[in-house]
DNA sequence: GCAAATTAATGATTTATTCAAG
DNA sequence: CTTGAATAAATCATTAATTTGC
């Protein structure tokens, strides 16, 4: 399947049809909207804003590729994440502390630390909370209609603090917090899926409002 | 806030009226505009439109970078990504070429190729397929109701490749196919948020599946 | 002719569903 | 059947365009 022997795009091809046929059915909201006309594209910031990460077209596989060396990050058995129960204990121990849908830094010190009773990787983790918290709703609901109606047993307090984790802050069931969840870097492996990087990383980007709104 | 605590609690009790939650809820009064066909870019605002430059230099070199300085309208301050013409144009045509939920590899490339017209990052792309996506099906439903029934128009044909790009893959509106999106790395900034590491990272993980599925 | 107020469009998230591995 | 993974639907939030009042 690596077969695209992608070349990054022969940068100026479509420069110079940027609107091209289309632009008559589904433009912008109300008017026309302008305003880039070239200033955007010869404004320099073309090369500044790539030159930050560490610009190298990594392999994107050329060709197969076997470079893996000591890649034995993906489990053997190669399919989804088989949690171990310390994992899942610590999990559960995290949930029932009132987290709910923890952000990156959270995820990444739990996989951190799950990460000790067996490979994990943070979708694990984002994905683990995402089916508990949903199934835990579904469950409630279904015994809602055979119990007493009342009993919401909103979750206990623990206070739990994974490590150095600082503490759990609760968030009750409340739906829609944007939160901003995320996307991180996206890169593939050599099946052309889509891969996630767990380790630290030189966070910055996303300059990101003064969150006073 | 509290309030959406409600309303989502109620969706639970209601969930068999699906359609009620269209007719009442968030109805938007909006009409399918359109109207306005083309409107070619015909310089009328002059000055006026000229202060949004903007394709923020999105640099933060992390230094102190409070030189906001040229605070005017590069959103520095990360603001949501404000598509330009060029860019809706191209994102189109892939759509129309048949492309619903690009992969990694895809996403890369066509952020790229994007990235030439204004600021933009990977998951701009990602949620423009899922937006565009969702409202085309939405539109098509209205106008099932007030058109003829069976006038699917499912989409031309076209075939597009993106350079380098292999082909479309067309995907018609196959619900569920399991593709396997992905997580990408996730960091995050001073501010707890989340943000994206764009450069090249040394993907891997994801055993996966055969894709035979 | 502008600028605040309104409104339509749409970017970004979260929740609900669905699929399928084990 | 349980549950990790992924997608679709719902919906919140922000911005551009249009109105409206002066």
């Amino acid at each position: 399947m690596g077969s695209m022997k992608v070349h990054q795009f022969a940068r100026g091809f479509w420069e110079h049809e940027p609107s091209l046929t289309l632009g008559c059915k589904r433009l912008r909201p109300l008017a026309p909207k302008l305003a880039n006309s070239e200033t955007s594209v010869t404004a320099s910031f073309d090369l500044k804003s790539f030159i930050r990460p560490e610009s190298g077209p990594r392999k994107l596989g050329s060709s197969d590729d076997k470079r893996d060396s000591a890649q034995v990050e993906t489990h053997p058995g190669g399919t989804r994440w088989n949690p171990t129960q310390e994992q899942i204990g610590i999990l559960e121990m995290l949930y029932r502390g009132g987290m709910r849908t923890p952000n990156a830094q959270q995820i990444e010190q739990i996989t951190a630390q799950l990460g000790k009773y067996g490979k994990i990787e943070g979708k694990n983790v984002f994905y683990w909370f995402q089916n508990h918290k949903a199934r835990e709703r579904q469950k409630q609901k279904r015994n809602s209609l055979g119990l007493s109606p009342c009993s919401r047993t909103p979750a206990p307090i623990t206070t739990i603090n994974l490590d150095s984790m600082g503490e759990v802050e609760r968030e009750e069931d409340s739906p829609y917090k944007r939160k901003c969840r995320s996307w991180g870097f996206e890169c593939l492996d050599d099946n052309n899926r889509l891969c996630r990087e767990e380790g630290d990383r030189t966070l910055e980007l996303f300059p990101l409002h003064p969150e006073g709104r």
